[in-house]
DNA sequence: CAAACACTTCAGCGGATCGTGTGATGTTCA
DNA sequence: TGAACATCACACGATCCGCTGAAGTGTTTG
């Protein structure tokens, strides 16, 4: 099964643009190793930044800077655990992740 | 809503490290304006460079570019036009691209 | 055939990005 | 209080990446 080819001859110019900001900007996020194995580590529940950086192999510096970025785009947050206050759980903003799934979903519909 | 942090107070360290090798492929390709763009546009149906040069306001060798990676990566190849065969039209690979799909979705699960 | 066209390839340049190192802040514990 | 811990913020160096320009292949047209 093949899609067929326009006939005509002439190359229609002139067709819109497509609207690709908020999918490259998803796309920039999950194009980093660190970051898209933060994300998909987050899918499971809230981890400290130390737990992540053991788990990808990453110093925790690191971590911290990619996790950053990942809350400047407000796809995650942090919050501090009541038990001991000095381990941050960083979780994953639902609304934002589903807009970032929906403008790629419609570049790659 | 809140996820319920664990109640834990140290880390649970050694916890296996996503695989995220595809995922960061296609976000890769998909982190570019041009290629975003070019994939979009690929969605309607087969487009020869031009066409997606002029929708874009890219020069030609710039989409060409673009499109060699597209095409390394599996995600798009070409089809010369039967009548005009000066024209290149290309088309999306839609099995690669539910691949780039899947992999996508499995980090943003 | 020659010229115009559609497209590709590649080198090179400039800017963005990643990992690291360092210093600072806040928290826990002895 | 002081030491160890968890994290952050920032700057630096190296690498990566996209855009451009120029040269080359194949196709159509006059």
């Amino acid at each position: 099964m093949r899609t067929e080819l326009p006939v005509v001859g002439e190359p229609r110019l002139g067709l819109p643009a497509p609207d690709v900001v908020d999918a490259t900007a998803a796309a920039g996020m999950l194009a980093d190793r660190t970051r898209a194995g933060i994300l998909r580590m987050l899918a499971e529940g809230p981890h400290c930044v130390c737990e992540m950086a053991a788990a990808l192999g990453e110093r925790d510096n690191n971590v911290s800077n990619h996790l950053a970025k990942l809350r400047d785009a407000g796809l995650v947050h942090a919050v501090r655990h009541e038990a001991n206050a000095r381990f941050l759980y960083y979780e994953r903003d639902e609304a934002a992740v589903a807009a970032a799934r929906a403008a790629l979903m419609d570049v790659l519909r």
